[in-house]
DNA sequence: TACGTTATTGACCATACGGTCAAAAACTTG
DNA sequence: CAAGTTTTTGACCGTATGGTCAATAACGTA
């Protein structure tokens, strides 16, 4: 009986999230939701809450679709799982080296999050979790495989590739070109092999 | 003749800068740095123009800084330069895990930045070259030296340890902590030792 | 077709923001 | 000690922000 409404959630908060990918979460307006959403202010607040709560729904999502993406492109079974990394790396140079100005919602909740307690920081502190699994999965593949040594610490190295491709979105930011960050993106890839020689070198 | 000003220049830069590090631009009130800078709304006017050019003085101090402390860190005549570049980022790691909530100014342009032509952009931009010529001048020393294959990128290694350690300072406000953020930095330099490792892995 | 429920609309509000003005104060020099 | 210059002070202003209200519209159901 009561009147149904004219949106899907998820297309807003889709629509939201572009806004809040391009300006930010202080810097994104009411009104620029508004425009992008297509809904009246009223009807926003309603449904969402306020700003903060939508830019959280627009998080959430954009953490799990990260997520996602990365765990589908380093789960084929019919690839080497460094492979998969490698390729993966790969397209994420592109990717950062694009030119467009939309910084991912995590680090923008990173950025913007104004204490530990903040939900900004619980909830991307998640994401950075969930985006560590996914590489660790693959990770441990490549171990059982022996691609990997068997001493090699998957755990850290998972938590290494989400910080290098965060600097590399950093640095797609900063202009760097998609060369520079191909390169950049196959000095990272040199970690996986290089594991058993670190003793040799620290040697000397 | 004039009436002499009561502050020093530099003594409000690096306070506006501290409150920069901690709110960003967009979120810092000019209340906020009259209350830091201990000077009035219309001294601040009229020595540096407005939030936007205070911010870009202190974004030149701050990565001026930045670049300085790492010339500096890796400039030892007495060590060898890949253990001088393992200091450090080890020291990084420990920064990075301290609880404070401050960011890099560098970082919070490039996130702020509403454009490739915005002077956000473009100092922060100018700030990442600073800082990759730093670790490139180590890194060429290393090659000099030996510890480095000649063939060594360095360019692009050094944009990879700017990369890294951006990445690093993302993952500290995470709330990633000491112990994980040094296995990172420990996984990043393993980059630096595996380097001719590359083709035999590459062929299984 | 009338009712109940909820969505939508657009006007409205208080606040706090970045920025400005004009008067007063403080210093140096002649 | 007075003139001249610049800083300082603190009150002031227009705007645009996030958020709210009350009236209206639209739907499913009975």
């Amino acid at each position: 009986m009561p009147r149904p409404r004219k949106f899907r959630e998820s297309d807003v908060v889709s629509s939201a999230g572009e806004v809040f990918a391009v300006h930010g979460l202080a810097a994104a307006t009411l009104d620029d939701l508004v425009r992008a959403t297509g809904l009246g202010k009223q009807s926003l607040y309603n449904a969402f809450g306020g700003k903060r709560e939508l830019f959280l729904r627009a998080l959430s999502e954009d953490r799990d679709e990260a997520t996602r993406a990365v765990t589908e492109a380093l789960g084929h079974d019919d690839a080497l799982p460094l492979e998969q990394i490698r390729g993966h790396m790969l397209r994420m140079a592109i990717e950062f080296s694009s030119t467009d100005r939309r910084v991912s919602l995590t680090t923008r909740a990173l950025v913007e999050s104004t204490g530990a307690e903040d939900s900004l920081s619980t909830v991307s502190k998640a994401g950075i979790e969930q985006l560590a699994g996914a590489y660790a999965q693959c990770l441990e593949h490549a171990r059982e495989n022996g691609d990997l040594p068997a001493d090699a610490n998957v755990q850290s190295l998972a938590v290494y590739f989400v910080a290098v491709t965060r600097g590399m979105e950093l640095l797609g930011r900063a202009g760097v070109g998609r060369g520079v960050l191909t390169a950049v993106a196959l000095d990272a890839l040199r970690v996986l092999h290089g594991q058993r020689m670190e003793a040799a070198d620290d040697a000397r």
